[in-house]
DNA sequence: AATGAATGAGGTTTCATTCAT
DNA sequence: GATGAATGAAACCTCATTCAT
């Protein structure tokens, strides 16, 4: 007479890990690493301890994971290619907007690049910095191109970093604000970052060209 | 039953319970809430685990002691006083020497006001948010004073947000790269988000008054 | 990180569950609720804290279902039904008879829901004293079969109580002369409420009915 | 410059020491052995832990002393000589009035002594037991002097046992019922114990002889 | 006579992780 | 593929007790 467990659904590798790597974002985000417990997680996910064990290893592993997931993810909607025929102006604009839209539709991903994360410390300090460091390269890239000749390198990073925590504390703002539209937060952005105060308490606005991006 | 203890220095009250503050404002800092180990705190602070219970009552209440203590700190450091003679963009400059000097001198205290501090989430989240609110406050009421009339609060207020969180991504990258000055940190902050990119990238930067403010 | 294991039995729930209860009803009958440690209980049924706690979540709910136990097991023994043709002096000698029992086999349970227990105070001591009320219940339900109407309840309820407790010091009485059998233990007890020290005094005995009670 | 405390009472021994005991009492009687600690007794009676260590020297010392503290005043008050021509029923009435008075006067005193106590186990069981003890012995030793020749000491003690223990029972339900009398409930248990059920459900009651003794 | 400062030991609880089935 | 059973380690917190002043 064999050991008969409750029903074992077999799910396919393909299905379930996908479902342990949402949840594991959904908790990470939301108490943290530390605040996170691996119980939570798999029950969050529907499966047993073991099975996240047999999946992703560790905790510290999956952590990873996670950091590395989103970040390819948060890229991926970041890196809009430059067009030709466009002015830098335009293209940092189509990137924020599409930031903020990432930000939007995928929060949980969001918060695990966000500096939040950072503070863990520990062994994945430096990978989330990494993670985080993608992003920060892009608009580093891209000031690159529009900076006058002979600026520094060591005067181009701290902006970027700069403006990348603009926007992440608008993201966060933003979360308290849901009622708010991705443009409307990218409109900040791009405001405050092109504009600047001198600008904006003259009265001076900038505003996204005529040919709005789609969806 | 009888236990015997070793010679202990009776550090008074007075003395011993800011050592305990300095130390956990250290520990929370770099570990944050949930890492951190009310063992370390007390052991960096050469006592035992229950003179912290006899002093703060509880992690919690100690967490929100570091709390209170950082952001009063950081206030008393950043509320200068507006000059009469002065104009916004002069006395904005001033209060991000400020800031800037405070995050050089007092790392730890400002790590626990800053961002990182709320993704704890719990009984603090709350108080911690408080206190950052109070420091965008002081930018809101800034703005306010300069921003043409009718103005809405509404835009005011992520505005001020993100010149925040433009700040706290300035004073993470400079813990990596500590051999800045807190003038030129302070320099790049304002010449982000008074002059914008647009000026930047045309050349055009800001420069502090004449008559630089002393230490 | 990685812990490694001595062999482990992999007892099944269901029969490790009582092993833990057994065991807890032991350690609380000796030491009372504060006395007890879950490192003792989980010691003495074989495992280690963990499973004591993932089986019964905390020392309260422990105690609790103790104590649910213990009285559910007691009531069970003690609730005779009442034979038709039987006199309330018969039933209630069977009932004695069978209370003395109980405490003779099974000791712990009975320690839990005696009066001891009470003295605990926190949320407990309502659970004890609705447990102990059970069983004075079903007394004064005899009694209220058996008195003149009219008699008050006022009047009713205080005499079980002090048949009860007579019953417990009895039972307390011997724990430290076990020689005694159980029936004249239950003997002393149907003699002093039934006779009262006048007809003892005078020498008048109680004695059971001729047709003994099976086991 | 000696070093100047707050100000120090200094109360002389003579009156500290009651308080502390009173104290003590209070706290054991509430939270038994095991709950009550030593910082709210100190607290309670307004002293600092030492003090309670200096008069007292442990807490196991300080628990003794209270039962013995409590054991006597419990017998100088039940200890009630016998007149010469007075029945032992009428001496019997008038310890029981004077058992539940004290009960009534001096709850705390009582619940030390009372079995609940004894529950604590440890290195005072017994001395409860020993003091509980001699409440009983002189219930048998009433008994003793009533009983006909021949009856055996083995008899006689469990009787007084469950004597002792309605009388305790009944003074739990006071506790609960405190509207009730000393009187009432010396009544009760006198009637329970010298007329026994029999009697009084054949509605035979025991009343005290006319002349009351007065307060 | 009295106290503030201090601690070792132990209690409850949680967590990451593993093994046997 | 999946799980229930199990654990070592460590976290928070309390308590009885002592020493220096």
């Amino acid at each position: 007479m064999a050991t008969r467990h409750t029903a074992r659904p077999k799910v396919p590798r393909a299905v379930r890990e996908p479902q342990m790597l949402d949840e594991a974002l959904r908790v990470f985000a939301e108490r943290g690493y530390h605040g996170a417990s691996m119980a939570d997680i798999a029950a969050g996910a529907g499966v047993t301890k073991p099975m996240v064990y047999a999946y992703f290893g560790s905790k510290d592993e999956l952590y990873l994971h996670c950091i590395d997931h989103a970040a390819a993810r948060l890229m991926a909607a970041f890196d809009i290619a430059r067009d030709e025929n466009e002015t830098v102006e335009e293209t940092m604009w189509r990137r924020i907007l599409a930031y903020f839209r990432f930000v939007g539709d995928h929060r949980d991903e969001w918060l695990v690049v966000r500096g939040q994360a950072a503070a863990t410390g520990g062994p994945f300090s430096e990978r989330v910095a990494q993670a985080r460091r993608r992003v920060v390269g892009l608009v580093v890239g891209q000031l690159e191109e529009a900076a006058r000749p002979g600026t520094r390198r060591r005067d181009i990073e701290p902006l970027a970093e700069a403006i990348v925590g603009a926007g992440e504390a608008l993201g966060d703002w933003w979360v308290e604000h849901p009622e708010e539209s991705a443009e409307a937060m990218a409109l900040r952005e791009m405001n405050l970052i092109w504009m600047g105060l001198g600008g904006l308490l003259r009265g001076e606005y900038w505003t996204p060209p005529a040919v709005a991006s789609s969806a």
